[in-house]
DNA sequence: CATGAGCGC
């Protein structure tokens, strides 16, 4: 049995399809017109140009265009930039005709600072889906931490040592003039940072103040790295520490790693969200980490 | 599977 839509009788003439119209059943028959004629500039700076085209009734007509060139435009710049116009061109302009580039594009080389460290994840596509990017990618900005010195991971308040650091010395009463600070930056020998200019030293050590908040992540595939966990923990809150537990001798990771967080809330969220989460084909586990031993 | 490092007054 054969389907017949309404109307589609065989009487009815073959409809053209979309692809087989004629393009323009007007051949380019340019070559019959008169050739274009450019009259002046005159002494006003007036230019013509009469050109002879078919219109769609494939009639000839007639187009005349008035210029006006640039001396009398001028009238109408700035008189800054008219004078700009007079100085001396330089760099690759040097070789250009007058006025035939107002603008040029340069060729120097700018060596722009890689956004991340080398063999950081983020700079390769991850087979786990978007959903981290939207956790907190930090963006391409150029990113210089003064805690640590380290450009492009984070800034300094991202910085994973930021609690960590000597920064008792901003807030201290005493100018830092100790024998122990000086002697430290002149001869480079080691000072403790509890002997420092300073330094807390009511027995409370406030650098470790946030060990408790500690996030231990085990399943990590071996190529994860410390930015790669901070930028995986960083959105749920300030984080203090990253740690990936690496082999001694072989420097490859031993697949887990510590996450330390200034507040509790933000580390439980962090495992409540985290945990189970499949990162590089392996399914993280977060859980909170028993106090390291020593 | 699995719980982290090092400097030295």
């Amino acid at each position: 049995m054969a389907l017949v839509r309404p109307g589609s009788g065989s009487a009815q003439p073959a409809k053209l399809r979309w692809g087989e119209l004629e393009e323009d059943d007007g051949e380019d028959l340019d070559f019959l017109l008169p050739p274009k004629q450019v009259i002046g500039p005159d002494e006003n700076g007036i230019k013509k140009i009469i050109e002879y085209k078919f219109n769609e009734d494939g009639n000839k007509v007639k187009i005349t265009t008035t210029t006006r060139t640039r001396k009398l435009a001028n009238a109408r710049l700035s008189k800054r930039a008219v004078e700009r116009r007079s100085w001396p061109k330089f760099g690759d302009a040097v070789h250009e005709d007058v006025g035939a580039r107002l603008t040029m594009v340069s060729t120097e080389e700018i060596l722009l600072e890689r956004p991340r460290a080398p063999g950081s994840k983020a700079d390769e596509p991850k087979a786990g889906g978007d959903s981290l990017s939207q956790l907190g990618k930090g963006g391409a900005a150029l990113k210089l931490c003064r805690t640590c010195g380290k450009k492009g991971d984070h800034w300094t308040s991202q910085c994973p040592y930021k609690d960590l650091a000597p920064q008792a010395e901003a807030f201290s009463d005493k100018p830092p003039t100790s024998d122990a600070a000086t002697g430290a930056a002149g001869t480079g020998k080691y000072v403790p940072p509890s002997v420092r200019a300073g330094a807390d030293r009511t027995g409370s050590d406030m650098r470790r103040r946030n060990d408790e908040n500690s996030v231990r992540v085990t399943n990590l595939s071996e190529d994860t790295r410390e930015p790669d966990l901070l930028e995986l923990f960083r959105p749920f809150g300030a984080v203090s520490r990253v740690y990936v537990a690496l082999d001694k001798n072989t420097s490859i990771s031993r697949g887990f790693g510590f996450v330390n967080f200034v507040n509790r809330e933000d580390a439980q969220r962090a495992i409540n969200k985290l945990n189970g989460y499949g990162y590089d084909n392996l399914i993280l586990r977060v859980e909170w980490a028993t106090p390291r031993t020593n």
